[in-house]
DNA sequence: ACCTGAACACCGTTCAAGT
DNA sequence: ACCTGAACACCGTTCAAGT
């Protein structure tokens, strides 16, 4: 009789980096960031926890490289845009998006400066921010500004989301209570705190999310100020 | 013979909330982020592991309530500026120096999104943003614009510094290899990412943070666009 | 070349027991 | 009220040993 070739066992399929990121990503969605172990992936994969550093060099290795598969992934959904500022919109709405499906990149991306993820990104900016006429020497600072902009509200996001699911909440108690808190600070000490505790409450995330991107965009295309 | 009192065992001085986070401080200057331990801790206070969750709620309390220490100094050590601009420069300003200072400092705010210490400066912003005279339904947008700016720079250069450190490399030589990867790139996927590479090694940090928050200051005083 | 899994050196957190 | 420190339930990582 033949062995393992008319009912091959499917978990064997043969380690491959590939099959391992993919299911770290599985394991961060489901799971979220502290779901990711090398136990927990070793047991997924049906084989040992050592076995996974044959192809992966160490847990932050693994965590960037899901990271990248996710933004990667995102970058090319990305429409073009008519317009180098509906470009720019486009790329932040895609990181948006996937920071959505994916509360745990913003923890990622943070964590891995100047690495693949966040490069690809700024390369889409950077690309769209020369499109839009700024000239040479700024060009760095205004891509940059965007990027730490969009890292800053990814790294804010994913907090919330571990934040939310730690104590068992959904997103709107979670808010709420926020907004609360922000209200009882001293009056004389927060008085803009609690001047906007209530938008909390109300705001909408994408929409603050871009209107932020637009300021920025704005900021590029403004005449010249100082000498 | 009096006990303890003509020679006190310094080290027994009681413990408190602020004694711990004084000493999580040092230690999270001293070692980094993976040096806050509660043992290392306890150690240094001489007294049980267990000793310390009497005055903290749980490591990310910890964590928290010294970055919220640090953040509190440096608002007031932040000058208020003669123009909203110069206070909302000297606002950011302050943070880039508690986190040149306090390596994991970026870290420790990405992790507690709406917490005091993220507060204090969004209200500082906030209050520079009504100031400038931004109309009040843009106000909030536009002091998270800067928070959120502000965050992302300090999330990147926390890493930044954990990153040097583990592989126990100066910052100069740190970019220089970061600057090295960029420009080995595939140029027809990464040409702006190339381009700007060899900023990378010459870029001053602090000159482009604060001109990127001059950038988004200038997008709020932009007419508006759009209808 | 690739996989196994026990072992090592840690963690945060809890909790009976002390004072 | 506050502190002790052993114990629990985990981690990432390594490495001899297998195939």
């Amino acid at each position: 009789m033949l062995k393992n070739v008319a009912n091959p066992p499917r978990r064997a399929a043969s380690l491959s980096r590939d099959t391992i990121i993919d299911t770290a990503i599985a394991l961060l969605d489901a799971d979220g960031e502290s779901g990711l172990t090398f136990r927990a992936l070793a047991a997924r994969l049906s084989t040992g926890a050592g076995a996974i550093y044959w192809h992966v060099a160490n847990k932050d290795d693994l965590f960037t490289a899901a990271s990248d598969a996710v933004v990667a992934r995102a970058m090319e959904d990305a429409p073009a845009g008519d317009t180098p500022q509906a470009g720019i919109r486009a790329v932040a709405l895609a990181v948006f998006a996937a920071m959505d499906a994916h509360p745990w990149l913003g923890s990622a991306l943070s964590r891995a400066p100047g690495q693949l993820p966040t490069v690809r990104i700024l390369e889409r900016l950077g690309r769209q921010v020369e499109a839009l006429g700024v000239p040479h020497e700024k060009q760095w600072v205004a891509a940059c500004a965007l990027l730490n902009y969009l890292l800053g509200v990814s790294g804010q996001n994913a907090a919330n989301a571990v934040n939310a699911r730690g104590a068992g909440l959904e997103r709107a108690h979670f808010l709420d209570s926020m907004a609360a808190t922000w209200s009882r600070l001293d009056a004389q000490a927060f008085p803009f705190a609690r001047k906007v505790a209530g938008q909390l409450r109300t705001h909408d995330d994408r929409e603050d999310f871009l209107a932020g991107i637009d300021l920025i965009v704005q900021g590029m295309q403004a005449p010249q100020a100082g000498c």
